[in-house]
DNA sequence: AGAATAGTGTCTATTAGACAGTATCCC
DNA sequence: GGGATACTGTCTAATAGACACTATTCT
């Protein structure tokens, strides 16, 4: 019985939501798409593995971002080697550098979501379902949490943080309604002194996130 | 490496909110008690596991009632025995029978959470964290789900079904302000044509859970 | 009749959604 | 000045919370 870790990493690029895939260079399924992941070593916990194997496959350092646990997924037949059982993790990033192929993987790419799940057969494993409740489970804490803003940088503008759920949500929300709501909920944002024109026009206030962990009342989509 | 399951059954007794626990006949921990679970078998599937531990252990058999998956606990010095991962469910299950003792369980009962989580060290293992964090995901999952049902028999009234968000949240709700959100609420509940005494007073009308799967609006806290 | 619980109705304050106008930068 | 984006404000409909009364059973 093995234990491993896979990650569902997303991020918003280009005005989409993207996830992190590999190309796998080892059997099975070599040369097919894949979420980054492997083994659980001997004497590490849950979230290092998701971490160290997410460095080792991308290079890209969980640093700064946004990582808890999704589900585990244990069907018999998953995978055709032995018997495995994965902890899947869900990350949450800014944009990031585009990603390097290492161990195990031939190949390391953003992706959008959309592309992913259009059709069937793309991902190895059952790596399509756990992509699916990765996604889902990121739409659903959009609502209640103050998550959107793991897909900002350090400090960011409201309009940028409602582009955030728009992509991730796939609608349109009012900006003017969307900017009363969230500069009204206590905790969300912390407004800093500095502004920014990085959208052009009139300079917009940047903010970070505050201290708030949940949403009260919540953000329906 | 080796996988385990663990439940966190939870049910509404005595106008609390319980917890199944069992009383430990091997070691380690033996005579403490924990929560029911055991080895993952080869072949076999993560629920499927459960409702088969579940039941070797307290006699109780998996029917009728909400079991999904909670989280998983891998670190790596959760068991003393050997390095384990464990993937915990959750039950929510309507008043049932006294536990009967099974498979390397002394002793099973129903025990308030309250009384588990007063004191450190009442639970074996990591068990009280996963105790927490399974009542939390029940107490969460009533806001936006029609999951409190779950507690109750196949049919139930409305008073019944407010008591039990009463007991989980440990709140006291406008009955009049609860009868018209919850009637509101389209696909939550299904009116049968029986009606029931057994509170006293005035029959009430009997209930059956709706197709609806989320609640919206959720109800909050 | 009285006790007990079920169910319905009303008022008010808050919130959500739709929508328009003003402000401040760059070129 | 023109273009572009940021911010503020108003009206209205829906909702949530507080609260009181009527209805139907059993003893």
């Amino acid at each position: 019985m093995a234990v491993t870790v896979d990650l569902v990493v997303l991020t918003v690029r280009a005005d989409e939501l993207q996830a992190l895939v590999i190309r796998r260079g080892e059997e099975p399924f070599r040369g097919e798409w894949a979420l980054p992941g492997g083994f659980l070593d001997p004497g590490e916990d849950l979230p290092t593995a998701a971490a160290r194997e997410l460095e080792e496959e991308t290079g890209i350092v969980a640093d700064r971002f946004h990582l808890e646990q999704l589900a585990s997924y244990g069907a018999p037949d998953r995978d055709p080697r032995m018997r495995t059982v994965t902890v899947a993790y869900i990350a949450l990033a800014a944009d990031l550098p585009t990603p390097r192929a290492g161990t195990d993987a031939a190949e390391a790419a953003w992706r959008p979501v959309r592309e992913l799940l259009a059709t069937p057969e793309t991902l190895a494993f059952d790596h399509e379902q756990i992509l699916r409740d990765g996604v889902e489970r990121a739409r659903a804490k959009l609502e209640y949490t103050p998550l959107a803003a793991a897909f900002c940088g350090r400090e960011f503008t409201i309009t940028e943080l409602r582009r955030v759920y728009e992509v991730v949500w796939g609608t349109t929300l009012d900006p003017r309604n969307f900017h009363r709501k969230i500069t009204g909920t206590t905790g969300f944002l912390e407004p800093t002194d500095a502004t920014t024109t990085r959208d052009g026009g009139r300079p917009a206030r940047l903010y970070r996130v505050g201290a708030a962990t949940t949403l009260h009342p919540p953000f329906l989509r």
